[in-house]
Parts: structure tokens; sequence; C-alpha cells
RNA sequence: GGGCAGAUUCCAGAGCGGCCAAAUGGGGCGGACUGUAAAUCCGCUGUCUUUCGACUUCAGAGGUUCGAAUCCUCUUCUGCCCA
């Protein structure tokens, strides 16, 4: 199967310029995705396009993962309501940084192979281009009429807060970066989200009128839920791809919660696995949805591709111990049973306190479970709190020195799925 | 430079002198149901607080008033129209 048919067939393409497929049949051909240093780590997000770049890269293309030192200084305004502030140098030396680390494991860059990848940054070419020059290099070609047609920008025209000459610059500069890289580096595809369609047309078409050569675009889709909500958030807010940031642990739980649907769509991006296993998968998760063969599957997939064997199955033991026999009593997990689970946030209480005896609310936002008493209160009054598995019905309850695991745990739950292991000190 | 309209809590968007920590919807969080799913239903959603309540918010600074998100003045920002 050839690379756009294979990325078809995983739902991977949302836009492509005619005559993409033939050049990738053609030859090896070299393609980039450019990424936003808006933070220090790229979270579930960008793992599409970094997968779109793993891709190519298996049939044989050349990628180039290009981490936006320059235009991160400007800010895209696509998909912004908003004028954005600007990150300090500090910041956006840092992003970079953790970007570059990121990007660098996902992709081969073994120089004695033809297609090796490479890493790009595009203020290595910016940072010595005058202004001038750049007015007369780059934005003599493309018309502010064509620059406002998109619609990113007409969104910003059209809507209440206008745009900036900063912002609306952008797509000039994304459009020269691909120019850059057709010219010095032969790169004539450049993919990214469906929401990057019209800075990466700008930059076909300067390659187009500047040097008269044919460049091409693909995009993938963005990602939602089958709810409507937006895809990659968890109860914590973004779901990163440093360990740091995000745990395995809820890294792989985040799969392990996709919905059916999301599921179904979610294996074709996310892994590798070819399409007669997938379609297997999904019909034998249809008999029996409730095994979740499908979320299981996809988990371990994508865990194992973003933090390795190891870390993949020490979420699964701690999913075990936590979810495996929810009946189960908290008093028959064993001391290594509570020490070894990887992932569940860990706090230390002192012991005397604990067997003075505290009530529930003090206690919980004692340990900074939560971050004050009004909230654990009305967690408590909710009947969102569980210690050692059994609900907190009142707000009066007593928590001693009887209620500890092995005379030093208390395993402290909020809502249903989110663990804390109190250790006394 | 001139005129007009606007800036409200995470978002959208009501409120137009006391009943406003501020309607409603969305989102988020929690509960019930279930499969750690979806749909549905219920609760919470400025901060702190056991209750009472205290404190900080309606672009910013002043002012009028017993009392202001609501009225006045200036400032900043945005949109639209005229030059």
């Amino acid at each position: 199967m050839n690379l756009v048919a294979e990325l078809k067939w995983r739902g991977m393409i949302q836009d492509i310029m005619p005559g993409t497929e033939e050049q990738l049949n053609k030859e090896m051909t070299t393609g980039y995705i450019g990424f936003d240093p808006t933070s220090d780590s790229l979270h579930i997000g960008s793992l599409v396009p970094i997968l779109l770049l793993v891709h190519m890269q298996r049939a044989g293309h050349k990628p180039i993962a290009l981490v936006g030192g320059a235009t991160g200084m400007i800010g895209d305004p696509t998909g912004k309501s908003e004028e954005r502030s600007f990150l300090s140098e500090d910041q956006l030396q840092k992003n970079l940084n953790g970007i570059q680390k990121q990007l660098e494991q996902f992709l081969d860059f073994d120089p004695a192979k033809p297609n090796a990848a490479e890493m790009a940054n595009n203020y290595d070419w910016f940072k010595n281009i005058s202004f001038i020059q750049f007015l007369r290099d780059a934005g003599k070609h493309i018309t502010v009429n064509y620059m406002m047609a998109k619609d990113s920008v007409r969104k910003r025209i059209e809507g209440e807060t206008g745009i900036s000459y900063t912002e609306f610059a952008y797509q000039l500069m994304q459009g020269y970066d691909f120019f850059w890289l057709y010219q010095h580096k032969n790169c004539k595809l450049q993919m990214g989200g469906s929401d990057q369609w019209g800075n990466i047309t700008t930059g076909t078409e300067f390659i187009r009128r500047k040097a008269g050569g044919e460049a091409f675009a693909l995009t993938c889709p963005l990602l939602t839920k089958a709810d409507g909500g937006k895809f990659g958030k968890s109860e914590k807010g973004n779901v990163w791809l440093a360990p740091d940031k995000t745990s395995p642990y809820e890294f792989y739980q985040f799969w392990l919660k996709a919905s059916d649907l999301d599921a179904e769509k979610w294996i074709k991006i996310f892994t590798f696995l070819p399409a007669d296993t997938i379609d297997q998968l999904i019909e034998e998760h249809r008999k029996d949805a409730a095994a979740r063969l499908l979320q299981k599957t996809l988990a371990k997939e994508v865990t194992v591709f973003v933090h390795g064997e190891e870390e993949y199955n020490k979420a699964v033991d701690t999913t075990a111990k936590l979810f495996g026999q929810q009946e189960a009593p908290a008093e028959s997990l064993s001391v290594e049973d509570l020490e070894s689970m990887d992932g569940v946030t860990k706090f230390d209480y002192e012991l005397s306190k604990l067997q003075a005896g505290v009530d529930v609310v003090t206690f919980l936002a004692e340990t900074k479970i939560f971050p004050s008493k009004g909230e654990a209160r009305k967690m408590v009054q909710g009947g969102g709190v569980s210690i050692n598995r059994k609900k907190v019905e009142d707000v009066q309850f007593n928590v001693n020195g009887s209620l500890l695991l092995h005379e030093q745990y208390l395993l402290v739950q909020k809502g249903k799925k989110h663990y804390y292991l109190v250790k006394m000190a």
C-alpha cells in the first residue's frame, strides 16, 4: 500500500493537494511539518503530525521536523480569536529545547540512511534577514488580497478583535519557511493539521510564484471526541508527552478511557497496526464491548510508542491494582502493591496527627489532596471522596490510626478514577 | 483627526442604582446508571470559612450616592462609519 493510500485508510488525511500522491510515488520525497514552541513539551494533539512524519519515513521518504524558533516569536493567528501576547525569549528557548528533544525520540536520524530525518529551526534562516530584505524577497510575491482571503485572517478581520500586522504577517513567514526548505533541502511537501491548510498553501503559492516550482500539501484532520469535546484533555488539562508533566500511568489511562466510537477511530490513527489486525479487533470489540479490548490495545500501543515498554508495564500493573478488583478491600493490597503504584500521586502526612484523629476535611486539605477545606468539604458532601475504597459519607468523619493499611498508608480516592496514596511519616 | 458602538465571572451572553457573587447556555468537576464507555438524570462551579459570614471581582483611575457591574469624568483597548 502506498503512503497516501495508507494514510487515507487510517483517516489521517483531511486535505491533499492534487499531484501529491503522484509525487510520492515517483521518488523519495522530502516533507516537513512545523511545530510551534508554545510550550516546553508537545501534547498528544501533536502526536498526529508526528505520526505523519513517522509514516513518511517508514514509506521511504525523508522527514524534516521544524521547530519555529522565529515564527514562535510572532504567533500564529490560526484558530485564535484574539491577539496573543509574546513569549519571553527565555521561555521560547526552553520550549524549543524541550520540543526538539521530544521530536528526536520518534524519528530515525541515522545519517547513514538516505532518508534520515532532519531537524530544522527556522530561526536559523530568519535571523539573518533584514526587514527590508524580507519585504523585497517575500512580501512582493504574495498579495495582501491573497493573504486576507485565508480563513485564519478573515475570521479575525470580520471578528471583534481585529488582527495586528505582526500576526497577519505570520503566514508569510511560514510560506517563506517552505520556500527556504524547497530551495535548500529540496523539500516538496508540507504537512500539518487541517487548520494549517491556509498557511501551507501560502507556501506552495510562494514557491510557484517565486521559484516557478511545484510543491505539495497534505493535512490531517483535527481530532475531536465523539461527544464533541476537545481531544487531548483530561481532568488535569492537556495530556502531555513529557513524563514529568503527564505520568505514563495517566497517559495510559487517557487512552484506556476512550469511548467506543473514539477508540475505533483512534486506533487507526495512533497505532501502526495493520488493517486486518485492526478490523479484527474492532469486530471482537463489538461482540464484547465490556472487555474493552480496543481501548486496551490502543492504550498499549500508544504508551509503548511514547514511553516505552517498561513504563507501559508499570502503568498496566498500577491499573490492575487500582481497578482490577474494585470490590476487593483495600486491605488486600500489599505494601509492595502500594509502593509500586507508579503514577499515583503520593502525599506524606504526620503519623502523630493521624493517631490523634482528624476530621476528613482537615485531613484532605492538609495532605494537599485538596487545595482548601472548602473544596474538600464540597467534594465530600457531593459523595466524591473515598478512603480505602469506602465512601466517606459524613463531613464529620474522623480519620485516625485504625484506618491505616499496613500501619502507614491510606488510599484516598477523589471521584472514582483519581487515586492518591498518603504515607505516614 | 471626527462620529458611533462596545469591554461582565473559564467561554458565550443577560443584567442597566439596592432583591447581584451577578440570569441562562456551554465547558469543567462530582454523583447515580454502566463497561474506568456513550446517552440520560442529579449536584457543585469567585476565594476563604463547620453555620452565620468575611473578603476580592463586572477594562483602568477618579467622582456622585447611605449604597454602583449599573450614573458622571478621564484613560486604555477593540469594532464600525466619516476624513
